[in-house]
DNA sequence: CCAATAGTGTCTATCAGACATTATCTA
DNA sequence: TAGATAATGTCTGATAGACACTATTGG
């Protein structure tokens, strides 16, 4: 058989192919705490639990994975995250009930206050504290993926700016100090923290100035390319 | 419908589900180049080509996707090879001419020495240096994964010792320098390489010693835990 | 001896950690 | 002015880069 026979003839269902689903770990920063954001299921199965939002690829709507999550993670925010990066995939025969199942994972970023589940009229939608996971009972494996998440906001934390992308706009130096606090979990020296993204020269300073008690800290905004940018040498 | 109901009633055929494979990009180290372990497609489309060792999950063989590329690897090679780390999924609807395809992409290393591919009774598997790639023209995008892989060895290489993953059990530590300078793409300094290896102390120095038309160098085997170490500080 | 490769000594530059000091706001 | 928070000055320590030097083999 040749290959345009092959190709006329081929249906995928033939295949011994497992259930696949994109799922999206999005994160921010709020009120000096780490959030991720929940939506509760409408389908079995674990129908009503709480989990991340993913599903499905649509081959009409999706060209690619990154179509898939980014589709999944608008429909739930109303935007599309200023920072998507994939994590990690999950395939075994034992997360979903139903079978053998790959779940690709992105892990994404966005200010708090952008996020339209925000509004009281969204119900099926809500930012959760990490600390707050375990009493939650979330639906499959997702639990075990917010964690797997946030382990690599850690390292991001360790070696660049990434974390940025989970406050709005312009922030202070402060609030970013803090965030890669909570992510590393140790305090950082103020000193070394500012050194590093001056002279890598990551951030624009603004005109504006915001108090918190004290002396009124600098807005910065971020540079464009500021997420791609690594430091040779790690913090902690 | 409760959940019972649901997952008796559950065929998983009714999802609009992307065609799923997984691929092992196999990197090895011999005479001073670094090669990527291909094999001839058997089957359509793109038979006889060449490309990556990989195919579809086995829902009775395979557990998780890790057995999947374990498993696919070994039938290559005769063994699992010591090092495997995912390294990426890649999913659209252009990439296989079946329509939209999803591949699991994982990093391999192991020794050439160790593969039974190099036997001249293996036709279909041969190691190839991953500069002659561009003549082959290989199946699907398996040459853009082999690049992926390539990239993510580098990182590798400026901040770990996993590249040592690519050389026999007990190796030197000019050929470990070597690999190194051959994936990131410049030369180490000698001193710097050793001096990071023998304070994280990463290695167990043997008795035996081989000669390159010099003095002869020390032959050295990897601790067991040493591959996941990270160095603060990176090289280049 | 020389050529070749392995391995060390040592100086410098860079950058994170520590922590004291100064600056700028509000009450 | 006191209290709080932001931002800086400056010393120390760790470690990579540079490069000269010594060591050990074969011919």
């Amino acid at each position: 058989m040749d290959e345009k026979t092959y190709l006329e003839t081929y249906d995928h269902h033939h295949f011994d192919t497992p259930l696949f689903s994109v799922d999206g770990l999005l994160y921010t920063y709020h009120e000096q705490q780490l959030k991720v954001l929940l939506v509760k299921r409408s389908n079995h199965p674990d129908k009503d639990k709480w989990g991340v939002p993913g599903g499905f690829i649509d081959k009409q709507l999706d060209n690619s994975l990154e179509d898939t999550v980014t589709r999944k993670l608008k429909e739930k925010t109303g935007i599309i995250p200023p920072y998507i990066e994939q994590l990690k995939t999950l395939g075994n025969n034992h997360r979903d009930k139903r079978g053998w199942s790959v779940t690709t994972c992105y892990t994404a970023l966005m200010a708090h206050q952008d996020c339209s589940a925000n509004s009281s009229a969204v119900s099926d939608a809500q930012w959760v504290n990490l600390d707050d996971l375990p009493e939650m009972d979330l639906a499959f494996d997702h639990e075990e993926l917010i964690q797997l998440g946030r382990e690599r906001l850690k390292q991001k934390a360790l070696y660049s700016i990434v974390p940025a992308y989970a406050l709005p706009e312009k922030f202070t130096l402060p609030q970013l100090q803090h965030l890669h606090e909570l992510l590393i979990g140790k305090k950082i020296q103020k000193k070394s923290f500012r050194r590093r993204i001056e002279q890598a020269d990551l951030l624009i300073e603004t005109n504006e100035k915001v108090s918190d008690g004290g002396r009124p800290a600098t807005l910065y905004r971020m540079k464009n390319e500021s997420g791609g940018y690594t430091f040779i040498r790690n913090l902690g």
